[in-house]
DNA sequence: ATGAAAGCGCTAACAC
DNA sequence: GTGTTAGCGCTTTCAT
């Protein structure tokens, strides 16, 4: 019991005890079970986390924030890659959820019926990220992807653009990419422009290269556009170089903007119109809510991130023509 | 005990009975509990792995190739980020070790002495990753980090170039990194070229954004630079994008080379000549290195890992000109 | 094919 | 400030 004690920080054992246990047990090369502790105190320390794929900018940013504030409280991240695949999440949440997580973060509003319920019966805090979800299981902190490409949609109407074009994933698979392009859609709608220039990308994730050959296609298909939404940063600086290779200036001929507001969005050139989704933000936000209703202090609410459209050299005020 | 049979896929259960419990278990929203069943058995399901930053898609493919090679045999993986620090690795290790993981992965050679002898003292295998360390703890499945820039600096001579540079970032603290940059030296006096053309970018890791700024300072420092070894693909693409916007043509008067084989090096306009490092193959064989070792069945030898210089159009043979 | 007993390495709860 | 007892939810082992 002495051990023990002598293990957690904050616990009554005479100083000198505590050394000669902590020295004794690196010389035997000791080492604490956490696994025998969580037993016991039914306390993992882990907080679980499904995410679409390990390789992306910023759901890294999500992990990475998540990963740093809940640290602080020796709470450590269990990952899960879903591979944008909703019957691949279900048996991650089951398998994660094996686990004895203390709180389980998943990416978006859409899940398969079961993983719904295993989430809704289990007895520790839900938290939906990277979107506002139509019926949220517990808790979320996100914003709509639909309203974003709103934004995109009106910064290109202010520039006097009207043909514009949307560059996306094949629909069902990725849920935020398809809100994305509904959100095109009715955006356009609004503004009672044409929607229907719609150019499918390929399987999501969208890769630089799908840009540019999804780019390709478009330039074919409706090449008096004007400006081009892309979902994502990487789809966009693919667009982008499509063009380059074709001898074809952005923004003189085409302004084109992305999402998600990644590295090579303000390094390239000309430097990519964009959204910042504040996905650093967005784990950290997560991380804090979930201390809160672990904590029972503060009573944890839901959190709206504001996205905000960073205006770059890719788009600009399409010039007098007609 | 029909239960915990129950939930072991190949044990003897009349199928019926199995049935009736799994079924049983969904109603009443029974998860089983891998904590308690791990502190039994003595077999966490875990490896750990540590990688310097989450925000790098060369180590999101290695975790990624582990993460599914392991995840065939049901094991998990138990990430940690060690922002390119010796002590914040140790302190992880240290941490990691205390979920009883049947196998640690770590990246390279360079480790405080505590965390060497954490990890010689531990009755588990250990795995040095993307390097050949001088003194092995364990096991290692990488490659020499100063024979690839030998690579890359005699592709360079080759191409007729004598006036190299080096971008890369700041002295000790990318062990990696710092090998780079001492093999790019080694290899400049094996050839008697003068090897003082380095750039110390910041930090690691380099972002593109101070790629472009060493390039800046680099074209000041040493104009009649002929050609530029960058530690990483994505300062070579910053360098790129500082050239373009100061309106100079590469590979026309520089000849840039990266490393890493990231996206944006076949995307980019010229396309990026790089050294593709086998990212996801070197997860896949550590998988199979600690599945091997595990298993006992096959000795499970150390892997070198052959990187292979890609030649694109970002660098080429230089023109005449004396 | 199923069950009973013991125990994995800790900590909660309660002495003293 | 330190020790004793019991038990977290499984699996190992041995019976039947």
């Amino acid at each position: 019991m002495t051990v023990s004690r002598a293990f957690k920080a904050d616990s009554l054992v005479s100083a000198e005890t505590r050394e000669t246990i902590l020295r004794t047990a690196e010389e035997l090369g000791y080492v604490f079970d956490s696994t025998a502790a969580n037993l016991r105190s039914q306390k993992s320390g882990f907080v679980a986390v499904t995410i679409p794929s390990i390789n992306n900018a910023n759901f890294a940013d999500t992990v990475g924030g998540l990963s740093d504030t809940l640290s602080r409280r020796d709470m450590q991240i269990l990952l899960g890659y879903t591979n944008y695949n909703v019957e691949e999440e279900e048996r991650l949440i089951e398998q994660l959820l094996r686990r004895k997580p203390q709180a389980i973060v998943v990416t978006g509003g859409t899940h398969t019926q079961r993983a719904r319920r295993l989430l809704q019966t289990v007895a520790i805090p839900v938290i939906e990220t990277w979107d506002i979800p139509a019926d949220p299981i517990g808790h979320y902190v996100g914003f709509s992807n639909a309203v974003v490409m709103r934004d995109m949609v009106n910064h290109f109407v202010a520039l006097g653009c009207r043909r514009i074009a949307f560059i996306g994933g094949d629909v069902e698979r990725d849920a935020r990419g398809s809100e994305r392009r509904r959100g095109f859609v009715a955006a356009m709608q609004a503004h009672d422009l044409d929607p229907s220039r719609l150019i499918a990308a390929g399987p999501p994730p969208i890769s630089m290269r799908e840009g540019a050959d999804a780019m390709a296609r478009l330039i074919e298909l409706y090449p008096d556009t004007e400006a081009i939404v892309c979902v994502s940063d990487l789809a966009a600086y693919g667009a982008l170089t499509e063009c380059h290779r074709l001898g074809i200036a952005v923004p003189d001929r085409f302004s084109i903007g992305g999402f998600g507001n990644y590295e090579i969005g303000e390094v390239c050139v000309p430097t990519l119109t964009t959204i910042n989704a504040h996905a650093r933000e967005i784990g950290e936000r997560t991380a804090e809510l979930i201390l809160d209703i672990l904590d029972g202090s503060r009573p944890g609410a839901d959190v709206k991130i504001e996205p905000r459209l960073i205006a770059r050299d890719s788009s600009r005020a399409l010039l007098p023509r007609h």
